[in-house]
DNA sequence: TCATTAAAGTTAT
DNA sequence: ATAACTTTAATGA
């Protein structure tokens, strides 16, 4: 049983639709909703007090939004911001927390989940904390790719603007275009109409 | 080495 | 047309 389905069938799922731009929730508040992605692309970000941004993770469809926060019961660190045209399924937490304690395999499959998002972010620290810019983008690439079947040269399209890449990496937008630029030139990278392969 | 600022070129709406 | 994104260059921490 996934999750989803464990979702659809309690029939106390509300199916929300988003456009980019919109808040699903927003930092500092607290997390009443279990959010699942059905369709779309949302990122966690924060913004910093001059209003730069720094995301924190992208997340697609069939990923869980802010699990841990709603089983702790603590505000949500980030914003949720929906990058693309969205389907939401929304939750009460009490009615999400007897779902999962009535249903192992649906628990099990969320400590996955958990488990998987864990294990990638211990990997992105790792590779941020080393600060040089070249390394810090190589590395975000690396990890997206890794998500990919096809892990011939140049066959995986960033699917980010620079601007993104840059919050992303923690990096203004210009040092991540010179970044991108050497790597052309190091034949790290092919770029197509201002798209980034790698 | 990288951020910041400014200015200009390009693409999308 | 206008906003959003990309690029280059100068300057400074």
């Amino acid at each position: 049983m996934t999750i989803k389905n464990l979702l659809l069938n309690s029939g106390s799922t509300v199916e929300i639709k988003f456009e980019p731009e919109d808040f699903i929730f927003r930092e500092d508040s607290p997390a009443l909703f279990y959010f699942y992605i059905v369709e779309g692309t949302v990122k966690l970000n924060n913004y910093t007090d001059e209003g730069k941004e720094f995301i924190q993770d992208i997340l697609s469809k069939d990923s869980s939004l802010g699990v841990s926060m709603l089983l702790l019961e603590r505000p949500y660190p980030v914003n949720a911001i929906a990058m693309t045209d969205c389907v939401v399924l929304k939750i009460r937490r009490a009615v999400f927390i007897d779902l999962i304690n009535s249903n192992c395999d649906g628990a099990f499959a969320l400590c996955l989940a958990l488990s998987e998002k864990t294990y990638d972010k211990y990997i992105a620290m790792r590779k941020l904390s080393s600060r040089s810019a070249i390394q810090r983008i190589t590395e975000l690439m690396d990890v997206m790719k890794s998500r990919q079947e096809d892990q011939s040269k140049f066959s995986f399209e960033i699917p980010h603007t620079r601007q993104q890449l840059a919050a992303l990496a923690g990096l203004c937008v210009e040092t991540t275009i010179r970044v991108i630029k050497k790597m052309e030139k190091d034949h790290l990278v092919v770029i197509r109409n201002r798209k980034v392969f790698y």
